[in-house]
DNA sequence: GCGTAGAATGTTTGCGTTAACATGCACAGG
DNA sequence: CCTGTGCATGTTAACGCAAACATTCTACGC
């Protein structure tokens, strides 16, 4: 910044004012000075900015995985609509783990970040501790916290759950399966399938539940989850999964047992991936775009940092059923 | 860390010494630092210490798009790996942009990062100066520049082209289509098209190209592609496609039109996503491996940043033709 | 021609930490 | 008992920038 300055021949804080608050230098100047950075290749050390103004530019978020379609797309939208505001994310992956998530909770608020987002409900005491020290907006998304620590962008999973399952029984399955992975800290297939079961519950049917490996679920585990179920309960005549990754991987253990979908078998999934309205037969899911969840959080966060108070600050995007041709 | 220091009643620097060099502190004192932190929830500001050590700890990465698989994966791996050693990822997406890719870059810059990764060959005049002027290790990654900027982990897209192609050729098929979305900026499938149309023409056979949207690909473009290069070129008896979505695309038309795989038609993809070993048929595809990029590249990376002087700077991962039942 | 408002630019200081150097203190060896 | 050595801790300055306040310049009215 200094040898900007000199060959202008202007102070520094000239350039710094040319950078932030362009409006606040004569054009002659300013213009001078763009071809000074342009000709040095400057480029302004943010860090020290952030030290200085005390506004880090980051926005720091927690997901379970990077590598996960629903998350992803979150992330992607997260950043793109932030970026338009001048805010950068910080990314980090807990591996649906609230030990991990404390430990990198640490290491991003050492970032400064001016806000915060996290994947889920559950937080680990000292998380919650720390998140209050630092004094900024926390946004969790991807579920509905029942004691929200601040603003809150999801849907309910529970009833997500019901939802699906009550369908499923008005359309005269009696034998129901719930294909899952062990759930870790992150107990938001857990709340799907307390949903799924009361839905079951309530109307007087089996609760048949498998469980097979653990997060993060692939196909193979799907597919080995439903032959489970199967075999435990040869009269199965519709499996729910967990995550549509898990359904794919029934659907095709179905194609590769001769056992026809829907016919012989309904399949449905949760979360409508790509995959789902693709395949052959098309997956019944139930659709959460990850898109918009991150793009109301962008939202809610510009807002909030932009010292507009939130109106409502608990977002439910809701789920919607997408019944195809798998069930 | 003034009111820690307080607390404990030693200097500032004891406590930035407890911090980063423990084992230069006394036992007793740092046990009551240890404490002290724990109490106040001291969380220590590394925007300070990166403007007082030169050292931020952040290392850039800019990705085609966060939100899909292969490089989802090799993001994951690297975040992770360099997490390990201390190391913290910055990342950002160029939607296949080499102007977002340089808008990006000097916002990365600016956070000082002590090295950066790029994804492909292709990078502006304003991105390579800059680059150099920052005089960070660079890696190059999922390509292998003919004129790399400094290290590279990658593989040979115009290889992979010609190897799937010829080995479709080999096992008798004549024509082979292959389906594309336009390319913009990254040339990566670009020149996997390119080794195909060179094995084609090696072989004396006709070169059949479709070309339908563009980037990122999806499976509805998969099947469009497939559908285009039927009408126009009926005897078509195989199928590439430059990415597994289009691929599995593909296939779930054949589905749909009764055609059968690989009876009637051959299909290959690109990138051995999960889906591909999966499907019924199991998709023929290319193995890339995203993780291991991604793990080769945080190895590269932590070696040069503790000044080991790296071996070979540039690491061909190579790819792996996964031939499976579509083929 | 003078005063004055407002625009343009400059000066000083501090953000929270660490590098580099300085000091104090205990203890071993003569 | 003194000196030297090494460990534990302290002091000072600097990192690169922006906030706050200070100064200078310009243009315009009377």
């Amino acid at each position: 910044m200094k040898d900007v300055a000199e060959r202008v021949g202007v102070s520094l804080m000239t350039i710094s004012r040319a950078l932030r608050n362009p409006e606040k230098v004569a054009p002659a100047t300013r213009k001078k000075i763009e071809e000074a950075i342009a000709d040095l290749d400057y480029v302004p050390d943010l860090t020290a900015g952030t030290l200085s103004s005390q506004k880090s530019g980051f926005i720091a978020a927690l997901v379970p995985l990077l590598n996960s379609s629903p998350f992803a797309d979150t992330v992607q939208a997260l950043s793109a609509h932030l970026r338009e505001h001048g805010y950068q994310l910080l990314l980090g992956s807990t591996n649906y783990s609230l030990e991990q998530e404390e430990s990198l909770l640490v290491t991003l608020l050492g970032r400064r970040p001016e806000a915060i987002v996290l994947t889920g409900r559950r937080h680990s005491d000292t998380s919650r501790r720390l998140l209050k020290r630092a004094g900024i907006p926390v946004v969790e998304i991807w579920d509905l916290p029942p004691k929200p620590l601040d603003m809150v962008v999801g849907y309910s999973n529970h009833d997500s759950g019901v939802q699906l399952c009550q369908r499923l029984i008005e359309k005269g399955h009696r034998a129901i399966g719930y294909a899952i992975t062990s759930t870790g800290d992150d107990d938001r297939g857990e709340q799907r399938l307390q949903g799924h079961i009361a839905a079951l519950e309530a109307a007087g049917l089996p609760v048949l539940v498998e469980r097979v490996g653990e997060p993060p679920v692939t196909m193979e585990i799907g597919a080995a989850a439903f032959s489970s179920l199967l075999a435990k309960s040869p009269e199965l005549d519709a499996v729910v999964c967990v995550s549509d990754t898990m359904a794919v991987g029934a659907l095709f253990e179905c194609q590769r047992r001769g056992i026809a979908v829907p016919r012989q078998m309904a399949i449905a999934g949760f979360g409508d991936f790509e995959v789902a309205r693709n395949l052959v037969p098309a997956l019944t899911t139930v659709r959460v775009s990850g898109q918009e969840i991150g793009m109301h959080t962008a939202e809610l966060l510009v807002q909030r940092l932009q010292g507009q108070s939130v109106q409502s600050a608990i977002m439910d995007v809701g789920v919607i059923l997408a019944e195809r041709e798998t069930t």
